[in-house]
RNA sequence: GCGCGGAUGGUGGAAUUGGUAGACACGAGAGACUUAAAAUCUCUUGGCCUCACGGUCGUGCGGGUUCAAGUCCCGCUCUGCGCACCA
C-alpha cells in the first residue's frame, strides 16, 4: 500500500500549484461571486514567522479555500509591512540598512509562507516601502490635506527617547512606548496630525454593526469615548475672563464649591495673584517636570495649589476659588473643570484634602452606604427651582436655563485624540511637504509623487541626536534643500539652481516621515489593483471587490483598525470606495502561547519554529490540522509537543481508508450499508460547511475526525471498496477537509483518478434525504433524571410515547407506584415524569 | 476604579443556545500483530459504591427561577484582556 510521506507530496503539489497558477486571480473577472479574504499584513520585525503567527494566516486561508472550492472568484493577497519602527529596529538590532534587513528577512518569511501551503496570489505581492506603493500613501496625505484633514500643530506629545521618535496615542501602552517598552514622555512640538476626530461620531454610531469579535468593537468604542455632557462659563471675580468647563453632570452645577485648572491651562498665569504667585509658579514647574505618566502612576494622591482669584458660579451666584491641580488634563475637555465634591470622587478627594465646601445637590437613597459621597442618579436639592426634580430630567433642564441666560451649552466630548502621524525616524515614507519661509508648510504636487526615501549610509536616530526632534534625513542637505514653485507646487534640487520667475522660492523639505500605520492603512485597496500606475486604485474594481469579506489578527485591535476605519470612511466621501467600513467581518483570533503557557516570544527563546515541525516529517498539513483542533480561534491556546503527531494520525487514518478502498476493487453493498454510510458523508459535509461559515475550525477538525473513526468501524463491518457509497463518502471528505490540509487532499484526489485540483469549484453537495431517519432517541428522565432511552419510530404519537416511556423497565421503579403528577412531552426528544 | 470576557476530567477543549454533561484529541492503562521495538489496529478511561445490571455525586462558591440549569436571575471568589485622575 501506498505510504503516507508528506515531505514527498507537498513539495509536489505546492509547485504545481505555482506552475498552474491555482490561486491566481483575475481581478477583472467579475463573472463569479467575489469573495476577498486575507489576515493582517505582516510585519517584518525578526527573521520569521512562529507557529502563533502561522495560525493567524491559516485562519483566512480556510476562509478563502472554502469559498474557492465553493465557486467563488477568491482571492488571498498576501503583501508586507515593511515601512516603519518595527523593521527599521529590527535592521538596527542586525546592524544593516533596513531595505536589506527587510529583503533577507522577507525571503525567509516566504520559504516558510509558501511551505505552510497557504492559498496567496503571489503574483501580486505588495510592499508598502517600494515607491510605487508609497508615491500613493502620499497622495492620500494631499488628499487629506486638501480637505483639511492633515495639518500641523505644536502641542505636548508623547516622545520616545530610546527610539527618538513621537508616538501617537494608539502607541502609548500603559505609558511605555509600544515597540521598546521604554516610559515616554510628553514633549512640546510641531507635529503632522490626520483629523481622525472628525470622523469620530459617526465611526461610533457604525461601530454596532460591524461584524467583530465584539471585544474589539467595545475596546473601539471606549476609545473614542464620547461623553455626551455640557460646556458651562464661569466668569472670573473682577475680571473679564472667563473659564469654560466641561462636566456630564451639569445637573449637578449648583454644588460646584471650586474650580479645578490644569497646571499647563492657558490662563494660570493670569488668575494668579501677587501672594500666590511663588506658590504657583513652583507648582506648575513641578508638574512641567514630572511626566505625566509619572503623574498618573504616582499616588493618586491629590496635589493642587489655590490661585488666589474667584470664580462665579453662574447656577449659585456665588464666589468659588480657582484652584490650579494635575489631577486635571490639560488634553481632555477644556482643560479645566467645575469640582462638586458631593458628587465626584476626585474632586471629594481634593476638597478633603484642602478643606474646601462640599455641597449636596443630590438626595442620596437610603440604601447607599458610602459616606459624604454619592454619584448615582437621584432627586435634586439645595438646587434653586430644579429642587425635586430627578437628576436625568435636570440634566437637560439645567442645560437649557443655562444656554438662556448666556452660560452653557450642551456638548460632546470625546477622548479620542487626532491621529499624529509625523516619525522622526528614517524608514518611512517622506511626508511630501517643503517648507518656504513666509509661507508655511506646502504639499507637492501629486506629479512630482512619490517622493523617494534618499539612501544614507548612516540612518540610526543616535545619528541625529543633538539636532532637535527631526527624522536623519535632516542632515541630507541635497535631499532637504530646494527651489519650490509656489503656483505648479513642483520642486527643483536647490543645486539645480534657481529657476526663472519670482515664484520659485527656496524651500526645505519635511525631513519627518509617515507612521508605518499610515502605510497599512490602505493596503487592502491597493491589493485589488496592485500594479495601477495611474491612480492608488480603480473605483470601478473596488466597487466589485470591496469591502473586504473576511479579515482576521490577533494584534492591532484599535489602531491599525481604527486609522483604517478613518481612511476607507474618507475615500468613500470622495467617492473612491462603495462602502464607509473597509472590513465586512473581523475576527480578532487568539495566541498559540508557549508550553509553558507564556506569550511566544523571540526574546524569551520559547518560539516554535513552523519549518522544524514540517522538516520533522509531519509536514504542514499535520501541522495544519492541530493549529486549527488546538482551541476555538479567540483563545489563547498553549502549544503541546504532542498535538502535530495526533493531528498525523489522523491524516494517515484518512489516507488509509482512500487506499484501501482503491485497492479493493469494486464491492457491493446492501442498501442498508450505503444509508449508513451515506448518512455520515452528508451529515459531515453539512456540518463543516456551517462551521467553516461560523469561524468553527477546531469543531470541524473533531467532526472530521468523528467520521473517519465511523469509517474505520464501517469498513470493517461491511467492507470498502468501489462503489456509489464510498466513493461519495472519500471524495466530499476530501472536499471539506482540502481547505484545512490542501496537500495530502490532493494528492489523494487524483490518486481517486481527478485530473483537475481539487481547490476549484469542488465542494459537496449534501442531500437532506440522508440526514433525516425514521427513528428518534427519545430521553426518558424520572424528575429531570435520566433513567432510559425509547428508539422508537419518528412519527409515534404522544401519547403512545408517553405510554412507552412510563411502561419502561427502569422508570418503572423509580414511581414506586406512584402516579406521575405531570408528564412532559418534548417532540423529538425528551418524556419528563414528575412524581 | 471602570468596561469586556472566562472558570467544565490528569490536559486542550465539546455540548443543537434551557432538554442524554464530558464529543473530538492528547495523556494513561490493557490487548492484538511482532523474536523484539517502532508503527498500526481494538478496547477501557470524571469521582465514589457494585463482579455486573445499575446507583450516587459532579460544570469555581452561595442562593434562586423551572418539570428540567454548564446554559437564565441575584450575590460572591478567582482569573485573562483592555482603558485608566477622561470631569
Amino acid at each position: 500500500m501506498k505510504r503516507y510521506n508528506p515531505t514527498d507530496i507537498e513539495q509536489k503539489w505546492q509547485q504545481t500549484w505555482e506552475q498552474e497558477g491555482t490561486y491566481v486571480v483575475d481581478l477583472a473577472d467579475h463573472s463569479k461571486p467575489k469573495y476577498l479574504g486575507f489576515s493582517m499584513l505582516p510585519g517584518i520585525t525578526g527573521a520569521g514567522i512562529h507557529a502563533g503567527h502561522g495560525r493567524t494566516f491559516q485562519f483566512s486561508d480556510i476562509k478563502v479555500r472554502a469559498k474557492r472550492q465553493q465557486g467563488y472568484n477568491a482571492y488571498h493577497p498576501i503583501g508586507w509591512d515593511s515601512f516603519g519602527l518595527p523593521v527599521e529596529n529590527y535592521a538596527i538590532k542586525i546592524g544593516k540598512k533596513p531595505r536589506e534587513a527587510h529583503d533577507e528577512a522577507k525571503a525567509n518569511f516566504i520559504t516558510q509562507l509558501k511551505r505552510l501551503g497557504y492559498s496567496y496570489d503571489w503574483t501580486k505581492e505588495i510592499s508598502t516601502a517600494d515607491p510605487s506603493y508609497y508615491k500613493w500613501t502620499q497622495w492620500i496625505f494631499n488628499q487629506l490635506y486638501k480637505n483639511d484633514l492633515a495639518y500641523q500643530k505644536e502641542s505636548p506629545q508623547w516622545w520616545c527617547e530610546t527610539d527618538q521618535t513621537v508616538l501617537a496615542n494608539e502607541q502609548v501602552e500603559g505609558g511605555k512606548c509600544w515597540r521598546c517598552g521604554n516610559p515616554v514622555v510628553k514633549k512640546n512640538l510641531k507635529q503632522w496630525f490626520f483629523r481622525i476626530t472628525a470622523y469620530a461620531d459617526e465611526m461610533l454610531e457604525a461601530t454596532d454593526d460591524l461584524d467583530w469579535t465584539e471585544m474589539v468593537k467595545t475596546m473601539q468604542k471606549n476609545w473614542i469615548g464620547k461623553s455626551q455632557g455640557a460646556e458651562i462659563e464661569f466668569s472670573v471675580e473682577d475680571s473679564d475672563k472667563t473659564i469654560m468647563v466641561f462636566t456630564t453632570r451639569p445637573d449637578t452645577v449648583f454644588g460646584a464649591t471650586f474650580l479645578a485648572i490644569a497646571p499647563e491651562h492657558e490662563l494660570v498665569e493670569a488668575l494668579t495673584v501677587a501672594e500666590t504667585r511663588e506658590a504657583v509658579n513652583a507648582y506648575v514647574a513641578e508638574s512641567a517636570r514630572k511626566s505625566e505618566i509619572e503623574r498618573m502612576n504616582e499616588t493618586r494622591d491629590k496635589t493642587g495649589v489655590f490661585t488666589g482669584s474667584y470664580a462665579i458660579n453662574p447656577a449659585t451666584g456665588q464666589r468659588v476659588p480657582i484652584w490650579v491641580a494635575d489631577y486635571v488634563l490639560a488634553s481632555y475637555g477644556t482643560g479645566a473643570l467645575m469640582a462638586v465634591p458631593a458628587h465626584d470622587e476626585r474632586d471629594f478627594a481634593f476638597a478633603e484634602k484642602f478643606g474646601l465646601s462640599i455641597v449636596t445637590v443630590v438626595e442620596k437613597p437610603e440604601d447607599d452606604g458610602e459616606a459624604g459621597l454619592y454619584h448615582g442618579e437621584g432627586v435634586l436639592v439645595n438646587s434653586g427651582h430644579f429642587d425635586g426634580m430627578r437628576s436625568e430630567q435636570a440634566r437637560e433642564e439645567v442645560v437649557a436655563w443655562l444656554e438662556q441666560e448666556g452660560a452653557g451649552r450642551s456638548k460632546v466630548t470625546f477622548k479620542m485624540r487626532d491621529w499624529l502621524i509625523s516619525r522622526q525616524r528614517y524608514w518611512g515614507a517622506p511626508i511630501p511637504v517643503v517648507h518656504v519661509e513666509g509661507h508655511g508648510a506646502l504639499p507637492i504636487a501629486d506629479s512630482q509623487l512619490p517622493v523617494v526615501l534618499p539612501d544614507v549610509d548612516d540612518y540610526t536616530p543616535q545619528k541625529n541626536s543633538g539636532t532637535g526632534a527631526t527624522s536623519v534625513l535632516a542632515t541630507v542637505e541635497d535631499w532637504v534643500h530646494v527651489w519650490f514653485n509656489l503656483e505648479t507646487t513642483e520642486t527643483v534640487p536647490f543645486s539645480a539652481g534657481k529657476p526663472e520667475g519670482d515664484q520659485w522660492k527656496e524651500g526645505h523639505r519635511e525631513t519627518d516621515t509617515l507612521d508605518g500605520y499610515a502605510c497599512s492603512s490602505w493596503y487592502f485597496l491597493r491589493y485589488i489593483d496592485p500594479f495601477n500606475d495611474k491612480q492608488a486604485w480603480d473605483p470601478e474594481l473596488a466597487k466589485h471587490w470591496e469591502p473586504v469579506d473576511f479579515y482576521n489578527g490577533g494584534d492591532h485591535a484599535v489602531a491599525h483598525l481604527l486609522y483604517s476605519r478613518f481612511w476607507m470612511r474618507f475615500f468613500y466621501k470622495q467617492g473612491l470606495v462603495p462602502t464607509p467600513e473597509p472590513f465586512k467581518r473581523m475576527m480578532y483570533n487568539g495566541y498559540i502561547l508557549a508550553s509553558d503557557g507564556t506569550k511566544m516570544s523571540k526574546s524569551k527563546g520559547n518560539t516554535i519554529d513552523p519549518l522544524e515541525i514540517m522538516n520533522s516529517g509531519y509536514g504542514a498539513d499535520s501541522l495544519r490540522i492541530y493549529e486549527m483542533f488546538i482551541a476555538p480561534y479567540d483563545l489563547d491556546a498553549p502549544w503541546d509537543t504532542r498535538g502535530v503527531p495526533g493531528a498525523y494520525r489522523f491524516l494517515n487514518r484518512a489516507w488509509t481508508l482512500v487506499q484501501e478502498y482503491l485497492e479493493a476493487g469494486e464491492v457491493a453493498l446492501s442498501d442498508d450499508a450505503s444509508r449508513e454510510i451515506l448518512a455520515i458523508a452528508h451529515k459531515t459535509a453539512k456540518k463543516i460547511t456551517q462551521d467553516i461559515e461560523d469561524d468553527k475550525f477546531n469543531t470541524a477538525v473533531s467532526s472530521m475526525m468523528e467520521a473517519v473513526n465511523a469509517y474505520f468501524k464501517l469498513k470493517e463491518t461491511h467492507g470498502i471498496g468501489r462503489s456509489e457509497a464510498w466513493t461519495f463518502a472519500l471524495e466530499s471528505l476530501l472536499q471539506v477537509l482540502a481547505p484545512f490540509a490542501p496537500h495530502i487532499t490532493e494528492e489523494l484526489w487524483s490518486d481517486l483518478g481527478h485530473t483537475t485540483t481539487i481547490h476549484k469549484d469542488n465542494w459537496p453537495q449534501w442531500d437532506s434525504a440522508f440526514l433525516t431517519s425514521d427513528m428518534m432517541t427519545i430521553i426518558v428522565q424520572v424528575n429531570g433524571k435520566l433513567r432510559a432511552k425509547l428508539d422508537i419510530a419518528k412519527d409515534t404519537q404522544k401519547d403512545v410515547v408517553e405510554a412507552q416511556a412510563l411502561a419502561s423497565e427502569n422508570v418503572a421503579k423509580f414511581l414506586e407506584g406512584k402516579t406521575p403528577t405531570k408528564v412532559i412531552y418534548i417532540p423529538g426528544r425528551l418524556v419528563n415524569i414528575v412524581v
